[in-house]
DNA sequence: AGCACGCCGACT
DNA sequence: GTCGGCGTGCTC
């Protein structure tokens, strides 16, 4: 504490302190001490007294100043700042787009560990590649910006990363790539090892101790490190950042799931424009995000997806199963020719299903043949389920819901050579979270695809035309490999798109009906969610002169829909009463951009 | 987030 | 007359 009386000028830092609280948004200052005054820089991590205790705080602002009104920071946390200046910008632009405090954001760039000192490595040389976008590949290596591309990727993805990276680090520049699942992130990982050695830095599954080792290293390092990471990776400071790659960008995973539901593509698009670093997406289908913003678009691969064959579901006779007579001769054709074989399907809409843990069996109800869900009495009959009668296990697990149906219809088909995704059979029946796992196949089937294309959703047609297009890329080039799609609306614009194997054209209509409606990406859309002892007149006030539906008040909860073209006056007025709200008791919820309305 | 400071009920 | 309940509000 500095208690001398009168002007005493010196270093003063603005410090954040890490606590949820839009009130301290502009942070307090606090005198910095002669003996820390070479560590502490902005995006620093130090301990600060406030209230009587001591806290983490984020140093955003370091000036000259009036420093006898000043407490001292009492200490430096960890061994260099956790977010550059520029960085701060797009953490600034991000508290007020997604309506958080801005010290949630502060702790966001950060290893989940304190930022430590590594040993370098030294450094592999590297094999030329062609890139795929080498207007793009050669501005990132001379450390020039140019506009964000998509390169529309097929197959051969990963071998489309490499060259785009490999130019700018071989100029000694750095890398960041982005994958939705940290599954995938280690399986790209890999494979980029093998060219690049320990230039690939990777933070997918590793221990919070891993991934700040990685973490260090990239933002310490003077460059020629590529980071592979998942969506939190977006927000990491690379030293020498000049390109960053964002595979599959309109994945679920590449958002958080907890407020603030911040989009790693969102974050990256943010951070190239002041950090002057270029972007290029790379995925089958471009998001209407992308599509909107008028990137280059780059086709670099000669098929995105199989041929697909769409089967009219009003041609089947009623009463008939949930595959139809012609996928089933597809699939049994198939399993003739030694083909392996991934059916589609998903989690909701038919009756439940679950198997034994140890031996996989189909659990079904003794006394009346229904298939329960892994609870102890059957739902139909209220029997006693008891243990696995093939093994005697006595735990059970849930299967997606309709897979337990589509394996049953199968198995009359082509017998024991089908089986669930994990089950290494040649007809793998499986949903969404399987894909990343399954092996390519020579044929695959969407059981269900109007229960895509007609989600409530108003990105159901984006995302069913995504999704499909991932189940199409699992299938292997071949004579006769097809992806077969079911519907009963043969001309949704979806399968148009799918049968001519460009996404395009849909997207770009796609793009113009939200514009006439005022949803995203073109308009801003945002869910607010409140629930407690919450005064509904004080969020509506704040939410005036927007486009308004709601209240819907389900139980204690209530919530509204806020739609315009920029939200960013009524975000800026929740700031100022969401933390009133939640010291009253209150819980409140804001999704800026849902996914689901 | 905590820790003050607050103003009202039961104890030596 | 003091100890302590936890309801608002401030924290450099």
């Amino acid at each position: 504490m500095n208690s001398s009386a009168g002007t005493t000028p010196g270093l003063v830092a603005r410090v954040v302190p890490d606590l949820p609280s839009f009130s301290i948004d502009d942070g307090f200052g606090y005198r910095v001490p002669d003996q820390l005054a070479d560590q502490v820089k902005v995006g620093s991590v130090v301990r600060v007294p406030l209230s009587g205790r001591k806290l983490r705080g984020f140093v955003v602002e370091l000036r000259q100043g009036q420093t006898s009104e000043l407490k001292d920071i009492t200490a430096v946390s960890g061994s260099g700042p956790t977010f550059t200046e520029e960085l701060l910008l797009t953490l600034r632009w991000a508290a007020r787009h997604y309506v958080a405090p801005l010290s949630v954001l502060l702790a966001k760039p950060g290893p989940p560990n304190l930022p430590r000192e590594v040993a370098q490595p030294g450094l592999p040389s590297i094999p030329p590649t062609t890139s795929p976008a080498p207007e793009i590949s050669a501005a990132a290596a001379s450390g020039t910006k140019l506009p964000a591309a998509q390169v529309l990727a097929g197959d051969d993805w990963v071998g489309l990363v490499r060259g785009l990276v490999t130019e700018p680090l071989r100029a000694g520049r750095s890398a960041l790539v982005i994958a939705p699942t940290a599954r995938e992130v280690e399986q790209l990982g890999e494979t980029l090892t093998r060219d690049l050695g320990r230039r690939v830095v990777v933070a997918g599954e590793g221990s919070d101790a891993a991934l700040t080792t990685a973490w260090s290293r990239v933002a310490s390092h003077a460059g020629g490190l590529v980071l592979v990471g998942t969506p939190r990776c977006a927000w990491w400071p690379v030293a020498s950042l000049a390109i960053a790659v964002v595979v599959d960008g309109g994945r679920r995973g590449m958002k958080d799931r907890q407020t603030p539901v911040v989009s790693a593509p969102r974050v990256v698009q943010a951070r190239s424009r002041v950090e002057r670093f270029n972007l290029v997406h790379v995925g089958r289908v471009p998001t209407t995000e992308v599509l909107a913003a008028g990137v280059t678009m780059m086709s670099q691969a000669a098929r995105l997806w199989p041929l697909v064959e769409v089967i009219d579901r009003t041609e089947e006779p009623p009463g008939g199963g949930v595959v139809t007579q012609r996928a089933r001769r597809a699939v049994a054709g198939a399993v003739r020719r030694g083909l392996r074989v991934f059916v589609f399907t998903h989690r909701h809409g038919y009756a439940p299903a679950s198997r034994c843990v140890s031996c996989r069996l189909l659990r079904t109800c003794s006394e009346c043949g229904a298939r329960p869900d892994p609870g102890t009495s059957c739902r139909r009959c209220g029997s006693d389920l008891g243990p696995c009668p093939a093994c005697g296990g006595g735990r059970f697990e849930p299967l997606g819901a309709a897979v337990g149906r589509v394996l049953e219809e199968l198995r009359r088909v082509v017998g024991r050579a089908v089986g669930d995704a994990q089950s290494g059979a040649q007809v793998l029946v499986g949903t969404e979270r399987d894909l990343v796992d399954v092996e390519p196949v020579g044929l695959a089937v969407a059981v269900d695809a109007d229960g895509l294309t007609h989600g409530t959703n108003y990105r159901a047609g984006e995302d069913a035309l995504a999704l499909l297009a991932r189940v199409g890329g699992l299938v292997v080039p071949g004579a006769g490999h097809r992806l077969i799609v079911q519907t009963a609306e043969l001309d949704h614009p979806v399968f148009e798109a799918l049968r001519r194997g460009d996404p395009l054209d849909y997207l770009r209509a796609e793009v113009e009906t939200r514009r006439s409606l005022a949803l995203p990406p073109i308009g801003d859309v945002m869910v607010l969610e409140v629930s407690g002892d919450v005064d509904h007149d004080l969020v509506a006030g704040a939410l005036e002169g927007e486009s308004v539906y709601g209240p819907a008040v389900v139980g204690a909860r209530a919530r509204w829909l806020v739609q315009g073209g920029d939200l960013g006056g009524a975000k800026d007025r929740l700031r100022g009463i969401v933390g009133r709200i939640r010291d009253g008791g209150g819980r409140v919820r804001i999704d800026v951009d849902p996914r689901d309305l």
